[in-house]
DNA sequence: TCCTGTTGTCATCCT
DNA sequence: AAAGGATGACAACAG
């Protein structure tokens, strides 16, 4: 019955599941904009993907390796070039990278391990032999080698390599050229502030080598050169600019509200705190002040992949992960259905409008966040409170699993699960109720247009019968006023009555015989029942 | 100020 | 047994 009230009423699992399906979908708007964003904003933020695309164009270059460890080797030459200066001046708190496959030395042994390319060394050497270039701007012995054992970027060499984006490489170099030669005569954005830049001196001074600060450098000293650069572009004031990565009581340039304990957050605190986002926009922070707390914000409203990363990190590594990555990814998919979709330049703010976004989001966003969303917030839970709620309950139970969290999350995290559950199934229970109603009420108008049809249909037969009685009258007066007794008189109706026999024959019947008979029926038709 | 509709939440039952 | 869907009831809020 219910089944066939809700299949009457056009109830499906879609229709009932359309907030999940408007989260899934909103989540993979949000996914698409995130790469969009990869690919225009910072293209060199993309360090997992560069070793499947040098793999590519190793892939496509096997018929002419020539030419391509021409490019190649040029670009390992231009990029240890410009990391030498760096390196030496701000590299000793650059961050070991962890991740895999991103360094040249493992991209150099993918390299050399295709099967198709049976390429040595000597090779390699009599290549850049004969390309002077190369030989004059690198030695190649050396720095072949020594760019191999490094983890240097990659990245500069995946946009060298192809010609269409020479142009933004050229403009990348030009930056970092800047940089270098700024190091060099106490430019306001100097090789010292860069250093900055890198939080976690200690872990970096006691566990780092060379290698890995090279490797900690390519990812995050292009983030930070092509958040320069991009600011350069936007036109802001190189001192500003610099304070992006400046945070005043932080002894490495980035706490990132290290000295946050992560159960004694201030986050009302709205002259240090503030956020990177308008309204429904919540995880994406670009804002410069706001580091500390967008990493927490990020957290709140970050997506899954970066959830995973996060959350097997320490305090310190998180929150400058955190930072780092919400410069560059647009994280608006914990948005409410009813939040209004960020506008493309939005991911641009921080560079075009921070001061007035960052002063008129301070006042507004905790009032316009949930009730969830602050819990979540100030108990620093890296999940958006969308995921929470939306996620199927084995990933959800894995998550929980996965991560480190401490029982005061995981409770708010199912309490945020139920209620996020539950405010779903109210609001398909209201809207089914609703549509139960209005079916209901659909129904007693159609009842009530049958029941006048049939009131009308009832006055018509009503009124046929009663015709049909009045010619039965007519005809039977018709009929005795013809009939004659024996002596010629007239038959009284009031004695006699017309009697119908089963042969269709009629007969004028005294009516006490008629009515006895008649007696005698209905005797014989009760004893029958 | 009262009324009404909407929404979130809780408790409870049921699947 | 756990998770979650369904729903009545309540409270807060807005118009």
């Amino acid at each position: 019955m219910r089944q066939q009230q809700e299949d009457k009423l056009g109830y499906s699992d879609e229709s009932y599941n359309y907030n999940y399906l408007h989260s899934d979908n909103g989540k993979a708007k949000v996914d698409e904009e995130v790469a969009q964003d990869s690919e225009e904003v910072d293209h060199s933020n993309t360090g997992a993907s560069d070793s499947n695309n040098i793999r590519a164009e190793i892939d496509q270059n096997t018929t002419e390796p020539t030419l391509f460890f021409e490019e190649f080797i040029q670009l390992l030459a231009q990029t240890e070039n410009a990391l030498e200066d760096t390196s030496d001046n701000s590299l000793q708190s650059a961050e070991p990278s962890t991740r895999p496959g991103n360094s040249v030395g493992e991209l150099w042994q993918d390299f050399l391990s295709l099967p198709d390319l049976n390429i040595t060394l000597e090779d390699i050497q009599s290549i850049s032999n004969t390309n002077n270039a190369i030989s004059t701007s690198v030695p190649f012995n050396e720095s072949v080698n020594e760019a191999v054992g490094q983890d240097m970027s990659l990245q500069e060499a995946m946009f060298a390599s192809s010609p269409a984006a020479r142009s933004s490489e050229d403009h990348r170099q030009e930056n970092l050229l800047q940089l270098n030669s700024s190091a060099i005569s106490g430019d306001p954005l100097s090789a010292t502030n860069l250093s900055n830049l890198f939080p976690n001196t200690d872990n970096n001074s006691r566990n780092s080598t060379n290698q890995d600060l090279l490797s900690g450098l390519d990812e995050n000293v292009f983030d930070e050169i092509n958040l320069m650069s991009l600011a350069l572009e936007e036109g802001f004031d190189p001192l500003e600019v610099s304070q992006l990565f400046e945070e005043p009581d932080s002894d490495s340039g980035l706490s990132l509200n290290s000295s946050r304990s992560p159960t004694s957050a201030s986050i009302s605190d709205s002259s240090s705190i503030t956020f990177g986002e308008e309204e429904g926009a919540a995880g994406y922070s670009s804002d410069s002040e706001s580091t500390s707390y967008d990493g927490l914000e990020g957290a709140v409203g970050g997506s899954g992949s970066e959830i995973n990363k996060f959350c097997q990190m320490d305090d310190a590594n998180y929150y400058t992960e955190m930072s780092l990555h919400n410069v560059h990814h647009n994280h608006t998919y914990n948005q409410l259905p009813n939040h209004s979709e960020p506008s493309p330049e939005h991911h641009y703010s921080w560079s075009v409008k921070s001061s007035k976004v960052r002063s008129s989001c301070v006042n507004t966003m905790d009032k316009n966040l949930s009730r969830d969303e602050r819990r979540a917030k100030s108990l620093r839970i890296p999940f958006s409170v969308d995921e929470i709620v939306s996620m199927p309950v084995e990933m959800f139970n894995s998550m929980l699993s996965k991560h480190y969290l401490t029982e005061s999350q995981v409770s708010v995290i199912r309490d945020i699960r139920r209620r996020g559950k539950n405010k779903v199934a109210a609001q398909n229970c209201r809207k089914r109720k609703l549509d139960v109603i209005l079916n209901l009420e659909d129904d007693v108008n159609q009842l009530k247009v049958q029941k006048e049809k049939l009131l009308k249909e009832q006055a018509h037969c009503s009124k046929s019968v009663n015709h049909m009685k009045q010619k039965l009258n007519d005809l039977y007066r018709d009929v005795f006023s013809r009939l004659r007794d024996e002596q010629g008189r007239p038959v009284n109706p009031s004695q006699y009555a017309l009697h119908c026999n089963s042969d269709g024959s009629i007969m004028v019947v005294p009516r006490r015989l008629f009515k006895s008979e008649q007696k005698k029926d209905t005797q014989k038709e009760k004893k029958q029942k």
